[in-house]
Formats: C-alpha cells, sequence, structure tokens
DNA sequence: AGAGTTTCCGACCGTCAGTCGAAAACGACC
DNA sequence: GGTCGTTTTCGACTGACGGTCGGAAACTCT
C-alpha cells in the first residue's frame, strides 16, 4: 500500500556507424538477467530530474557531452518479479557520426539489425528508438543530431540511408532540405578523394536543436491568415 | 537513499463540445492547491500498469468506456515541497463528440481558450495534450477519435475546425482524407435539417484504432522497392 | 414557381517530390 | 596532353498532391 515503486531510467543511444545504425548495449555481469545485453541507466535519485538522471547514468558508459539530441520516449512499469516493482523511462539518445567517444570494456556498439541477446524488453524500446528516429528525420531537422557540423550531400545521404535503412535520392534530399530551409551552404568545397571525382560542396544545418518542419500540417489553415 | 518517489498518473482528457475543445478538470476541495481545477488522475497501486493506473481513476471523474483513445504523453518528476517527491506520467484521452458522459458534482469541462486557475503544472499538461492532437490529426486517422461513427463532412470539417483551431475546407478534408484510405462512405444519407439543404452523404472511419498515414514521410524509398 | 440553403463535384493551378540524363570537375593512366 | 573512370552538380520532365473557386444538384420554405 505505502510501498512505492522503485523508479529508474534508460536510454537508447543510437550512431550511425560503419554506414549501420548501432546501439550502445553492455553486458550484465550481475543477476538478474547475468550475461544478456543491457541498454545503461539507473535508478532515480531524490532531487533530480529523470533528464539529469539519465544523463548522470548515461556519463558511466559515454561522454554525455558528445550526446547531440536527448527525448524522452516513454514510460512503463516492469512487473517482472526478478526486478521488482519498478518504472522505467527510457530516452532516446543520438551521437553524430564524427565523434568516437570512449566507452568501458563492458560496453559495445551493435547493429540494430544484429543484436546479441537482450535483458528484459529492452529489445523493444530499442525499436521504438530506431521508430521514432526515422518518423523524425522526414518530418524535423533531426538529421543535424546524427551528422557532422559540416558534410557533403553524399555524405548527409549516406547517414540517411543507414538510418532509414532504404535507398535515398541525393537530388531530392539536397532540394527538400534546402528548400525548407533546413540545410545551408558554408560557401567551401571539399577536396575529391584518392579516386578523383569533383569536389563536394559543404552543407550544415542552419539550426542544431530540434524544429519541426512547419510546412508540414497537411490541411493547413485557409486563406493564408485565418 | 532507499526511500522512492511516488508513483501517479493523470489524464488530459478533451472531447469537442458546443464547437470547442474542451478538458475535463475538476476543482480540489483539499490542499494541498485547493480550489484550484486539476487533472483527473492518481497514484499507481501495486501490480497494475501506467494506462490501467490512469484507466482506474478517470473511472471515478467519467465513463472509461466512453473513451475513444488513450496514449501517453510525457512523465515528469514533480519536486513541489507541498506534494512531496513525485513522478508523474501524463495520457492523453479523447471522447467522441456523439457521447456526453455523465460527471460528478466538482468535475467540468473547459473550454481551452478560458480555462480556470490550474493546480501544478497542469496548464502545460494540456498544452501539450493538444499539441499531440493537433499535430496527429494531420498525419493520422486520430480524428475517429472525436468523431461519431457516422458524420457528414460538414460535421467531420467543424470537429476539425474546433480542434485545429483554424479553418479547414471542406473539399480539401473530403479529398484527402479518402485519397488515404482513411474514410469510407457508408453509401446512406442523411436527411437535411429545417432550414432545408441537399442531403448529405455519410461517411465513417475505415478504422477506429490509430494508424499514422503511410504515404506521409518525405524522402520515401526509392525506386518504389528496395 | 421562386428564393434560400446546404451539399456535391469538376476544373484550374502552383507546389512538391521522384526520376533521369547530361554536364562539370577532378585524379589516374597511358 | 588526351582519354577514361569517378564523383558531384544541375536542369528538365512528370505525376501527385492540395488549395481554391464556381457552378450544379437537391432539398425546404414561402
Amino acid at each position: 500500500m505505502t510501498a512505492q515503486p522503485a523508479q529508474s531510467t534508460i536510454a537508447v543511444v543510437l550512431q550511425v556507424r560503419d554506414g549501420r545504425l548501432q546501439a550502445l548495449v553492455w553486458q550484465r555481469a550481475r543477476e538478474p538477467q547475468s550475461g544478456r545485453w543491457a541498454l545503461p541507466g539507473g535508478t532515480l535519485a531524490a532531487g533530480e530530474s529523470l533528464e539529469q538522471s539519465i544523463r548522470r547514468h548515461l556519463a558511466a558508459k559515454v561522454d554525455v557531452q558528445e550526446l547531440s539530441h536527448l527525448e524522452q520516449l516513454e514510460t512503463a512499469v516492469d512487473g517482472a518479479a526478478s526486478a521488482g516493482w519498478q518504472v522505467t523511462t527510457a530516452y532516446l539518445g543520438l551521437v553524430p557520426t564524427h565523434l568516437d567517444p570512449a566507452i568501458p570494456a563492458d560496453t559495445r556498439w551493435h547493429p540494430l539489425e544484429a543484436l546479441p541477446p537482450l535483458a528484459f524488453d529492452n529489445g523493444a524500446t530499442i525499436e521504438r528508438g530506431r521508430d521514432r528516429l526515422q518518423a523524425k528525420l522526414s518530418y524535423t531537422n533531426l538529421g543535424f543530431a546524427l551528422a557532422p557540423p559540416e558534410f557533403t550531400i553524399s555524405e548527409l545521404r549516406a547517414i540517411y540511408v543507414a538510418a532509414l535503412g532504404h535507398a535515398v535520392s541525393a537530388t531530392n534530399l539536397q532540394r527538400v532540405l534546402l528548400r525548407r530551409g533546413v540545410l545551408e551552404t558554408t560557401g567551401e568545397r571539399r577536396e575529391p578523394g584518392p579516386s578523383g571525382g569533383r569536389p563536394a560542396a559543404l552543407f550544415r544545418f542552419r539550426t542544431r536543436t530540434l524544429a519541426i518542419t512547419d510546412q508540414f500540417a497537411v490541411l493547413r489553415p485557409q486563406r493564408a491568415g485565418e
């Protein structure tokens, strides 16, 4: 009756590595679920907010400074007898491709299409993180959280392909993101690689905080004003 | 240290009434925040899920059977000293226009643009619920949760106008929702009212569970297959 | 029969994204 | 130095989509 559930936070941290979308997981060495892989996280401490809590626990696994985005996913009660009565809030964290944060020995990046045996229902949580990322890539500027500060369209296209899991036209990508004001050109160019090729123009995201692309409500206001 | 926060749930219940979007709130009779208006909710009981918990608490204010949709909004810690250390998960609930559930004496529907003084930060929670509803109206079939089982395009338009807060073209609404396969015609017609007019065709939502309109990812797969 | 009201339907138009192909700019090689 | 292969860039075409408008259709009331 007066007993309270334990409150904990976990995070799905995603990064495009080697052309594939990968998640940060660590291998449990103790019961319960010893040997299985789990998402980083831990219990809530007194006086901290949920975001402060997950940032604190993530700091043990990865440099929190290198997280380019962090948002809440969902909260659920975990009734598993092994873990006790527990309420868990899941977050989605993103790391841009140009960073390679140091991680402890028990922690690994794993491609989403080849995950090791996961603890609890962390597999479903990772799926929801990926779904959220994929959805927001098309109607927000969330790409900034995966991409380095400057990049060519080809590089950005490769990131989108890895994150979305399907082919993307470079022509469309550039036109759509430029027209929406999400991207802007830096005016500089990148020298071609050893195999030659025309030098590529460099771009950057105009803002590196989440913004939804307004133009994206169907059934807009009539008559441009009302 | 070993102390745990209290876990509670609240819900923003919305319905289009009298052509306006209204929220269900009740007036607190006891401290804290006595006299102010609050969202329905309460603490989590042992063995129940978050959704079970909010459904149970809502049952005290409104007939839960008449909720056409219920989804989780966000979770936050409430550090207010008055309420103690508390984690609150907010839900969004919707009631279709043709229902008028019985509510207790301390509970009222209030239009979102004229809310009474609210307790805690319930005002911000209501805003987030409205934002979620408005966003999902344009890229999902969430309209089913506001509309009666059968309706004319004019009636549906009135619901969208109230929920979105801006004018909507009946022609567009019908064409867009039909093309996306969200609506279908019933084949029947509604007799005109006392002021005359052409009989209106009746429509229904093809599915009354949440489904996102696929066609709505920009940067779609290339070549219709890959 | 005519006026008023409401719904329905076709047409037009600008915008947007998917596709394709050619041109541009480079390195490597003969 | 020319040619080839590679990569990027740009323009053009096309179908689809949604915002807008106006007239036709169907009904009630006087």
